[in-house]
RNA sequence: GUGUCCGUAGUUCAAUGGUAGAACGUCACCUUGUGGAGGUGAUCACGAGGGUUCGAUUCCCUUCGGACACC
């Protein structure tokens, strides 16, 4: 028994479940958003809601950088700070230092790097990634793990982050207990672990039952969507689906294609976030029914009376905004676009975890 | 009315006696633990007519259009 999750199993590896977190509950499969620097960019936290989304995501590194932990902890936390309420979960930072920053040196103790909007030099480690996000006020956080890409270079070094991985993790976990100790069960947040192991399938099973080992709240599978193949990732998704112990809920790192989602939850997953709602969203691409994908910019759409899917219940859809409305404000570069249009993709993927929810 | 200069892509500009490039725009595509970022590909032009020449966007003439100066 786990007191923080509890599911159904819907079909296959399919399942259904509620996580507890002490922010409130949410209902799994769920996708969640990614609000970097504190906010869905364009969103509200209104509009945000307005998708039935459960969780949002907020940015170790990003908000460490700017404005800073003691910042956002001085302003009531990232709840009181981005004017939230719903649940909010915070990755460690450690995929940022490796697709944003600029390393200097990757170290035993941690990361030295480069902030991208200044240069200063800048440090992370797995104890301070922990401080930060518990400092934050995050309800979910996530261990500072050693990501690397899935192109020639990165897979080199795969052993090698693999290897570190679980020693970051084990220090991510001994640094939470020693920030959580005075906490009741129900007033802590609770902690993702992260597999990692590329491609390799020994790799992966091995680092799975080493996560699983310890007592973690959660198990998060990184190093995915990270430049593979489609079938690539989709092949190792099928190889974990089998091996994951039932009790905890599993968190896939950066996953929004559609596909993908319906894919990742039929293999049982239970959460996943993803940039690609919102940023697809900003440059003019929205997913119809049938998961189809449809460039708002198209000259075809110029004067399409229609909404973005007239099967849509999101509400940009139900409010009337026209795909020839939409164009046009995509034309003129009206941030009003990528709003519009990231609460309607964002809907989209809050509906197929839905269609899972039993 | 006279003189000078100028007409090249949708726009602003290049180059050249051997059929023309850029930037921006336009059109299409890419984007998976967010850089409101970035990238890829494509489309589009020598104002019109005549002459010289093997060959003219380039030189000459006419014409049309524009700018400036003079009157």
């Amino acid at each position: 028994m786990n007191p923080y999750f509890s599911f159904n199993n819907v079909s296959g590896f399919t399942r259904s479940g509620l996580l507890l977190t002490r922010a409130g509950g949410v209902r799994t499969p769920a996708f969640m958003p990614d609000g970097t620097r504190g906010a869905v960019k364009s969103l509200t936290p209104e509009q945000v809601q307005s998708t039935g989304v459960p969780v949002v995501l907020a940015n170790t590194f990003h908000l460490h950088l700017e404005p800073g932990e003691d910042t956002v902890a001085s302003l009531g936390g990232i709840h009181r700070f981005s004017n939230q309420s719903l649940p909010i979960l915070t990755d460690s930072g450690g995929f940022q230092v490796f697709s944003l920053a600029k390393i200097r040196k990757i170290s035993e103790e941690g990361v030295l790097f480069n902030n991208p909007a200044n240069g200063d030099e800048a440090f992370l480690s797995p104890e301070i990634s922990m401080q930060i996000q518990l400092k934050l006020g995050s309800d979910m956080m996530v261990a500072f793990d050693d990501v690397t890409a899935l192109d020639d270079a990165g897979r080199a070094r795969t052993q090698e982050a693999f290897e570190r991985t679980h020693r970051w993790l084990a220090r991510s976990l001994a640094e939470f207990a020693r920030l959580t100790k005075s906490m009741q069960p129900d007033e802590r947040p609770l902690l993702f672990g992260v597999v990692q192991g590329g491609l390799s399938k020994k790799l992966r099973a091995d680092s799975l039952k080493r996560v699983q080992d310890l007592p973690v709240d959660g198990i998060a599978i990184g190093g995915l969507s990270v430049g593979e193949s489609r079938k690539e990732m989709h092949d190792m998704l099928d190889f974990l689906a089998p091996l994951y112990e039932p009790n905890r809920p599993r968190f896939l790192l950066g996953v929004g294609d559609p596909r993908d989602l319906r894919h990742a939850i039929e293999r049982g997953i239970d959460m996943l976030d993803c940039v690609l709602p919102t940023r697809n969203a900003r440059h003019g691409t929205a997913w119809i029914k049938g998961d189809k994908v449809i460039h708002l910019t198209n000259a075809q759409f110029a004067k399409d009376p229609s909404p973005i899917d007239p099967g849509c219940d999101c509400t940009t859809c139900q409010s009337g905004y026209s795909r020839g409305f939409l164009r046009h404000q995509f034309k003129v570069s009206e941030p009003l676009a990528g709003t519009l249009t990231s609460i309607h993709n964002i809907r989209y993927l809050q509906r197929i975890c839905e269609e899972y929810q039993k």
